[in-house]
DNA sequence: ATGAAAGTTGAATCATGTTTCAACTTAAAG
DNA sequence: CTTTAAGTTGAAACATGATTCAACTTTCAT
């Protein structure tokens, strides 16, 4: 759900960090069971009473590692969003040939997101909560996009012209096709799915 | 904003209908005033006493009206669904060359957005505030897609086996072309966006 | 052992905002 | 005119839930 402390590296400024073992335990135990209660009500059907009842903690206890019940939201977009580059980001890397990379990567993201619910309610509720994090979402997951399409297309295996256009349109269809297939019903396998995209991606709808 | 009378065809089960001129007059303020204080603040933090507010009429007038914040929700989002299909899909359909009409739609699309903020503040926020239309929104788009693309291929225009998840990456595509370069920021002339998209969606990303 | 420091507790305090309702006003048909 | 339906009003009733805090318990370094 989380990494396995529970805590990811770049979120330290929106939760009191713990000092001792108990502390980073219970602090962990808040952190899945936010995500697990945001997932199943959305942010604002969410309360952090019924967060504490799940973490088995006392009400009080929450403030003990939050400012406030948007800040636990705040720490918990950092951590997804940091979570989906770190698993997708590596896959389109390691393969040599982009356009194959780019169908691996989009069936890890399918995968990742079928496990994961959670992201698209989390992610998306942060337009509405927390404007500067949906924000930088995206634009570091595009700004991330358009340094290696650009790469890909000195070395030759890309059209010369790619550009921030060509990015928000691939990650575009990438979300939604996470949206579809990964959240709203897993009717399609994974696979077929990258295999038809990364098709589309690489030749267009011209017959 | 909204239509002319403030009410589309479909969204009567929503509203009380009124009766008479004055009732239309003060139904279609109630809307005007929603649809700009939920663009400005989003549904959770707009009161309907602030929405009467600005409508210039007494909190109790509201509940003539509609049965609760949440019906009146569903109607904008019904309407808000109604009107971008209605003036982005004749774009499509008018013109004979499919990808030609595709980079029509588009620009008429981001066009749109640049016109209706509140367009993606209402449609993304019904994710969480009523998730059956959020869902129908996307599916009637989507089907729409598939029906036309499948129209297109079937005239030999486009390649043969376009199908469900081409739609979705295509619709995802003009989202998030919408997102940055009609809501985000307006740094970039439409007919360039529209361009550069409707090549990449001809051609693919393969030198 | 022992005394800080860290962590826990939940009732009480606040703050906010939806919905109801009974009295009142306006419009329009006969 | 007058009667009745439609529409308007805003104070009060309700409901909800975030946040504080002072008393209490556990942990850990010395």
């Amino acid at each position: 759900m989380s990494e396995i402390s529970g805590i990811s590296a770049t979120m330290t400024p929106a939760a009191k960090t713990p000092r001792t073992e108990r502390g980073r335990k219970t602090l962990r135990l808040l952190l899945d069971a936010a995500a697990a209660e945001f997932s199943d009500k959305g942010f604002h059907e969410s309360s952090v009473v019924s967060i504490t009842q799940r973490a088995g903690v006392a009400l009080g206890t929450f403030y003990t590692y939050f400012d406030s019940k948007d800040s636990l939201f705040q720490a918990l977009v950092r951590d997804m969003s940091d979570q989906v580059r770190n698993t997708v980001g590596p896959v389109i890397a390691a393969e040599p040939d982009r356009l194959e990379g780019e169908r691996k990567g989009l069936a890890r993201f399918l995968t990742f997101v079928r496990e994961h619910k959670e992201l698209y309610r989390i992610i998306d509720e942060a337009e509405f909560v927390d404007p500067p994090s949906y924000r930088a979402h995206y634009e570091n997951t595009v700004a991330g996009y358009v340094a290696s399409l650009k790469e890909s297309a000195a070395n030759g295996q890309l059209r010369g012209d790619v550009e921030e256009v060509h990015a928000w349109a691939i990650v575009g269809m990438n979300v939604f096709l996470g949206l579809r297939y990964g959240v709203m019903s897993e009717d399609r396998d994974v696979n077929d799915v990258a295999n038809i995209a990364a098709d589309f991606l690489a030749n267009g709808l011209k017959r």
